[in-house]
DNA sequence: TCTGGGGTCCTAGGACCC
DNA sequence: TCTGGGGTCCTAGGACCC
């Protein structure tokens, strides 16, 4: 059997951890920029605010409603995250990470657990330990535990956040009740489509034959509607190194100076880099975008990105930094406002197997120099130590007007409590 | 006025090889 | 009028996930 254990809200039940006066009160999460809503309480979403609105078209309904707003606040998800995560692990021999509030546990030799039991055991401790409510479906394959997992969210009282598929007879009740658009890997397209042709539900997509759904929903429908039969054909997932690394952010105003984004693409290359060394990658490529803001049709739009190949891999700050400005220089034009910019870093090389070329190296002095760098900002905190050419006076140009504290990753924002 | 930021996989078609 | 039969690699685009 497999079990999905997915974090309720998440990024809501976060900030209600170190706020109890917030519990049963509608809270909001923003994302960057404090632009649009990407995470949402259970009373908020009662009022009616949907996933990824703008902020500003709520404004009166969060006002009226006295709804807690909150800024991103990644630093404290990612921590928490962790510490769920740590307590998942004790439960299960495999666990796989599939998300930041969403794990797949495998429970392969679990037969004489009594699993209801089992699965009420850790949803106690990781809420006596985190704080962080979670909800977990379990059955024999990966799709059908995604399945119990989402009824286990939508009736929480009647199954006590837990739901286990492990019937025929549960199997089918389950399909028949989930509507086609809200499987697991069925988006908004292929969901379209399937109605068209009157497949409401998941049941009516399991009835398909074989070889409709492989032709017009590829091989990936194909293992899905094996999945949601029964037949395990999705299988754990190794956690591999990333292919594609971004940074990309929208800005908190529209720049029009060649030097305020290359300051912007300097700090993203740099950050890509970062990234590259933890998971020991160097790039062979790199691509950089920028572009205007598309919702302002008041002005004049323009929007390219260019890809630059290295003359060899790296994973220098520095180098990546030299690339990316310098690609940016070939695609900025003056005259335009632009809203968003980002650097991809593309086509991975291990880092200490990377092919020497005989006319250009990447500089061998770097190695223990970003060494150094990263042990210095992993110490004293991220971008202690910066390039020259990188901003000075703030680490993101980012509004976040609302941010809550750090509590678990900064001594200085701990919880204080009055005794 | 204000509109997020990451990722993955698959397929078809074109260019090339013998 | 009729015009082979394999392959590989790359890219763009389309779908999906959180």
């Amino acid at each position: 059997m497999f079990a999905l254990v997915d974090c309720n809200n998440f990024y809501a039940s976060c900030e209600r951890v170190f706020r109890p006066d917030l519990k049963e009160k509608p809270i909001v999460v923003l994302s960057n920029n404090d632009g649009c809503i990407i995470a949402r309480s259970n009373e908020a979403k009662s009022l009616g605010i949907p996933m990824g609105a703008p902020v500003f078209e709520y404004e009166t309904l969060i006002e009226k409603n006295k709804v807690n707003v909150f800024s991103a606040n990644f630093a404290l998800y990612g921590d928490m995250s962790q510490r769920v995560m740590g307590i998942l692990g004790e439960y299960t021999p495999e666990l796989e990470i599939y998300s930041i509030d969403e794990a797949f546990m495998k429970l392969q030799g679990f037969e004489k657990f009594n699993l209801q039991t089992y699965a009420e055991e850790i949803q106690l401790n990781v809420s006596k330990w985190t704080g962080i409510p979670i909800s977990i479906g379990i059955a024999p394959t990966k799709a059908l535990s995604k399945v119990a997992n989402r009824i286990a969210k939508k009736f929480p009282k009647e199954t006590k956040s837990v739901h286990i598929i492990d019937t025929e007879e549960k199997r089918i009740k389950a399909l028949k009740w989930l509507k086609v658009e809200d499987v697991w890997g069925i988006g908004r397209q292929h969901s379209k489509r399937l109605n068209a042709l009157n497949i409401n539900t998941a049941y009516d997509f399991t009835q398909m034959t074989d070889s409709w759904v492989r032709k017009h929903l590829s091989v990936v429908g194909l293992r899905l509607k094996h999945d949601l039969e029964g037949i395990p054909t999705l299988d754990f997932e190794e956690v591999l190194p990333k292919k594609n690394i971004a940074t990309t952010r929208s800005f908190e105003k529209l720049y029009t100076e060649f030097d305020e984004i290359k300051e912007r693409v300097t700090t993203f290359a740099v950050s890509c880099s970062e990234k590259l060394r933890r998971q020991k990658s160097a790039c062979n490529s790199l691509m950089v975008f920028l572009h205007t803001n598309g919702y302002r049709q008041d002005l004049p739009q323009y929007s390219r990105n260019i890809i630059v190949k290295l003359p060899f891999p790296s994973n220098s700050s520095i180098e990546l930094a030299k690339f990316a400005t310098e690609a940016l220089a070939k695609i900025f034009k003056k005259g335009y406002s632009y809203k968003k910019a980002g650097v991809i870093v593309m086509e991975f090389s291990q880092e200490d197997n990377v092919q020497l070329n005989i006319f250009e190296n990447s500089n061998l002095k770097h190695i223990p120099l970003m060494k150094s760098i990263d042990r210095i900002n992993a110490m004293y905190g991220q971008q202690k130590v910066r390039l020259a050419s990188q901003d000075i006076k703030k680490v993101w140009k980012m509004k976040q007007l609302r941010l809550s504290p750090r509590y678990t990753t900064n001594i200085n924002e701990i919880i204080i409590i009055n005794c």
